[in-house]
DNA sequence: TTACATTTTTGTAATGATTACAAATTTATA
DNA sequence: TATAAATTTGTAATCATTACAAAAATGTAA
């Protein structure tokens, strides 16, 4: 994909393979992945990846702002592609995390009791509704 | 303090010494702790206080629903006993966690997009505004 | 009080995610 | 090609947290 190495050029980061295929993998899938999970899918196709190279990988996207990162129930990083400030739901049972397209704009205003906000998260925790499908039967 | 010594008792703790100890800091001292920054005061005081027991305290008490935890910038868990849902903002300077008493209803309702919300996290990130008067110096 | 069971605490070792670091490999440049 | 720079790898270290078994404290019945 050209859009992947744009991407990376844009930001000045020199597209080299292993890099365009994690960032391929985060555009592609929006699964909010953790750096091992990243790695158990791309490592049967790339068999010489290192782990260490996606933990480096994905440390320099985040400080170029190509992705963001938040941490799990677990205390685990995920990483995620989505930039526009979007609502995530976890869920307790099948661990999971959604995307919520809940509009959102209590923090439009970026001064709050003397602070200056530059960015926010908005977690929210309960039973997805799989689950709760799942509980049904 | 025996208002310490009724939330253990009413929650079904026996209250330990070690264990009213580790609640009062958290009752008296609003700052967000981690069970380090806990150890390091109390250590001093208790001088056989073991950190497992606070690691093991935490997780009592988070269970039973006495405190909330959180995970911090660092990866780091946070304790906080303040119970009443609100808004938590991260310094990025100087590290610290603020409470802010902006008012907060967004999530009122328990059910959206077809998942069961139990709880929910505000977590606003910038400057605060010690941070912002040091640096126009 | 003594003897025994239960609870609490301790100390050390294990775990698991992440990072440091130096060597090896690849890529760019002259 | 020769050399320098960038990238990747593999291993070891770090750091928060947990597992676990022994030690200490506490409760209870005789
Ligand atoms: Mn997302
Ligand atoms: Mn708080
Ligand atoms: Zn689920
Ligand atoms: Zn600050």
């Amino acid at each position: 994909m050209d859009k992947i190495k744009d991407i990376l050029v844009n930001k000045g980061i020199s597209p080299s393979y292993h890099r365009m295929k994690i960032l391929e993998y985060l555009v592609k899938n929006n699964n909010h992945p953790t750096a091992d999970s990243i790695y158990r899918v791309l490592a049967p196709q790339i068999p010489t990846l290192s782990k260490t190279t996606i933990y480096n990988t994905l440390k320099t996207f985040v400080s170029k702002g190509i992705i963001s990162s938040f941490a799990g129930l677990n205390q685990e990083l995920h990483y995620d592609y989505k930039f526009e400030p979007h609502v995530h739901f976890f869920c307790r049972k099948c661990q999971r995390i959604f995307d919520l397209a809940e509009p959102f704009d209590c923090f439009k205003d970026k001064s709050i009791e003397g602070h200056l906000v530059l960015s926010h998260q908005i977690n929210l925790e309960g039973i997805c509704h799989n689950c709760l499908q799942d509980e049904g039967e």
